[in-house]
This record gives structure tokens, C-alpha cells and sequence, in this order.
DNA sequence: GTCTATATTCGGATAGAC
DNA sequence: GTCTATCCGAATATAGAC
């Protein structure tokens, strides 16, 4: 087997299994099983289990942060350089919740394997997490730019509680759909984001726009 | 030492430890020498790690869905009968924030040991998802009755998005902290609970963008 | 580059003295 | 009830054959 061959092939095996089980209870012998090849070459290809997981991270986060942040240049070009709210919610909340909800199986796991990993207290996740901080640095800037009238501390709220819904949705569905007993959708990819960016926008845009009737919301009163 | 302050000693111990790693990562080692006591004594009045942990779990949030529950009964009785969603809220809120931001280190660690523990996958906290379910489904059942008028999917919904705030406030906070430069305050206990439970209600009473038809809601707040 | 076999450490559990 | 000492399995990592 060709070297690229087995990197790749435990990459994805570990990605899968991280993305239903915390960092210690997944053990190289589950991934290396997992991925059809040898113990020893995950110490050969990657070094330790901490740099394979940090390897990891970086190689996901890279593609979903790129994804989300041409999102975001797509609607600051859009705005004429300055993007509504909605859209820089939609370049959040878009990517992570497509990926999870993606019939392909592996771009599934690797959005439960971010928001697991990003959790994580182990160290190798702990170097990596000033990446994940200066990439929501530029939407909490977006935000205020978008909302220059607001409080500063309402904006970073908003985007604290965007991230809380993206992340029990990907994490946690399985829950929703029991406790409903079904009636959640969790297919409908587009409902749920649009559900959340619906309750995101109403925290940041306060409590007067909360209660704003449905014909003035829809009709597009921020994108004046 | 007497044989209630060795159990509770390692429950203790184990708590805080919990708080802030995952299951895997905490060693009985660990455990009982923040203790104080020895490694045998685990075993002895627990049986076994996985048991320890399930009845740390069970102890913890029999006292906290009990306050949950008092709460909601309060609701129920200042409405007669029909407690407002702003109520059955500061139940469901009010108790895990309380406690994660009480100045009692203790009554916090438990606060983000249950969090934590709540979505861990090993198995003595498999065996115990039921009761949070049947916890959960109370207030799932007083919302509905709250707003009769509106879609179950949007209650559940509701429901949903609540837990996600709480539970990344109780285990996220230091990130918000971070990156708002210190501005958002997580010492104003009832200021946060505020703000969740208003978010939450904004969502559940909803000025209809969740349920508005997509075709409605496209034409004013889709991006390009 | 890949794999087998093994070294080494570590963690959970237990036996038995006190 | 408590503690020391130890067993046993598991997990990471490595050495060395192919």
C-alpha cells in the first residue's frame, strides 16, 4: 500500500471513530483496526496519537473554516463591504450544519469530530485552539460592523449563543428526535439552519426586532 | 476515618476532577489522591469507576432536577395551573446557571460535571439518559400546554436550543470570556439567566421565522 | 514502507495485613 | 474500614525483520 494510501486511510478511520467517542476511549488498536493497516504506522505516519488527533483537527477545521470565511467575503462583496446579519450568520451556521447533515458519511463525521474535539482538554487540542479563536474573531468583527448601534457585549453573546445551538445540533440530535418523539426533522438541512440563524438573528438584533411582526421581518428590512 | 467522609471525600474529588476532563482522562489515581484517602477505598465503596461515576451522576442531578421541578411547581401554582413560558424557562434555566456561577466551588463543579457528563458515551451513563429524558419530557409537556396554539416541531425546537445555551454557557464560558476581551461579565448570575431565558422565549413564542414558510422567508433574509 | 514482536508504562481491580 | 502491595490487562510506543 502506498504511503498516502495509509495517512488517508487513518485519517479517516480515526475521524469517524472521534466522531462518536472522546479522544481516550478511542484507542490506536480501534483505529488502526478500523483503518486495515498496521499499529505501528500511525506512530510511523504521524509520530503519537496526540499528533494524529492534532494533524487532524488542523487538516478539518482548515477546510471549514476556509468554507465558512469565503461565506463571508461572498457577503461583505454582496454588501458592498458591509454584509447583513443574516448573511454572516448563514457563513457560520451554513458549513458546519451541511457537513454534519451531509449524506456523505465522511463529511458527517468530520463535523461531529470539530465539535467533539473542540471540547476536548487534552493538549494537543489545546495548542490549536488560538486558530479557532481568531477565525470567530473575524465574525464577532463582522457582526459589530454590522451592528454598530448595538452593545458590544449583546453581539458576543448572539455569536456565543449561535455557536451553542450549532454545536447541540450537531452533537446532540439524536436527542431532539427521541424527545420529539420524531416529529423534529433532522434531514431538512435547510430548516435548520434557517431555524437557527432565526433565533441568532433575533438575539443580536435585540429585543424590538424579536417581536417585529413576520411581514416587516420578511419583506427584508435589513437589507436596507 | 469514618466511612461517610471517605465515601463522600471521593465523590468530592471525583466531581471537581469530572468538572473539567472527560471520564477517561480522570484516573482513579487521580481521584483518590485528590481525596486523600487510598485506592482500594474506590472499589470498596463504589465497586468499580464506572459505578462511581453513575452515582455521582445520579446523586447530582436528583438535587438539581428536584430544584428544577420545585421551581416549575411554583410556576405552576402562580398560574393557576398554566405556568407562562417565561416561568417554565427560569425553571429549566435558572437551577444549572445558579449553580455553575454560585461562589461555591463545589455546587459549580457540579454544575459542569453534570454537563459534562451528560454527553459522555461510556456506559454507566448510558444506563442513566432515561431519567434526564423523562426530566426533559416535563417540561417539553408545559410548554405545549403553555402555547397550544403553536407547532409541537417549534416547541421542541424551543426546547432544544435552550439546553444548547445552557449547556455551552456552563462549559464554554472562558471562550466568550476571551473573546469578548473580558466584556461579557459571567459573574452577573441573573443577568445571563436573562438573557438565555429570553432568547429562548423569543424562540418558542417566536415572531414566526422559524415556522414562516421558506418561500416567504427566501425572498427577504436568504443570501446572494 | 510495512509489519511482527516486544518493551514499557499505566490504569483498574484485588488479596490480605492491620 | 482502611491501607499496602500486587496482579493483570490494556494501551502507547519502538526495535528490528522483511
Amino acid at each position: 500500500m502506498a504511503s498516502d494510501q495509509t495517512k488517508t486511510a487513518i485519517l479517516t478511520a480515526a475521524e469517524a471513530l472521534w466522531a462518536d467517542r472522546s479522544f481516550g476511549e478511542v484507542t490506536m488498536r480501534d483505529i488502526v483496526a478500523a483503518a486495515g493497516v498496521n499499529l505501528a504506522a500511525v506512530n510511523y505516519h504521524f509520530g503519537s496519537k496526540d499528533e494524529l488527533l492534532a494533524e487532524l483537527f488542523v487538516s478539518r477545521t482548515t477546510v471549514l473554516n476556509r468554507e465558512r470565511f469565503a461565506e463571508l467575503k461572498a457577503a461583505e462583496l454582496a454588501g458592498n463591504g458591509r454584509p447583513s446579519v443574516d448573511a454572516i450568520l448563514h457563513a457560520l451556521v451554513g458549513p458546519p450544519l451541511r457537513w454534519c447533515l451531509s449524506p456523505d458519511q465522511q463529511r458527517s463525521a468530520a463535523a461531529r469530530f470539530m465539535t467533539r474535539a473542540s471540547v476536548e482538554t487534552v493538549p494537543p487540542i489545546k495548542k490549536i485552539v488560538d486558530r479557532e479563536f481568531r477565525h470567530l474573531q473575524r465574525f464577532a468583527n463582522a457582526l459589530r460592523q454590522a451592528l454598530p448601534h448595538r452593545d458590544e457585549v449583546d453581539i458576543y453573546w448572539g455569536l456565543h449563543f449561535a455557536l451553542a445551538m450549532i454545536r447541540q445540533t450537531v452533537t446532540d440530535s439524536e436527542r431532539l428526535k427521541k424527545l420529539s418523539g420524531g416529529l423534529c426533522d433532522l434531514n431538512n438541512t435547510d430548516d435548520i439552519i434557517e431555524r437557527i440563524v432565526a433565533v441568532a438573528r433575533d438575539a443580536l438584533e435585540g429585543d424590538g426586532a424579536a417581536r417585529t411582526p413576520v411581514a416587516i421581518r420578511a419583506s427584508g428590512t435589513r437589507k436596507a
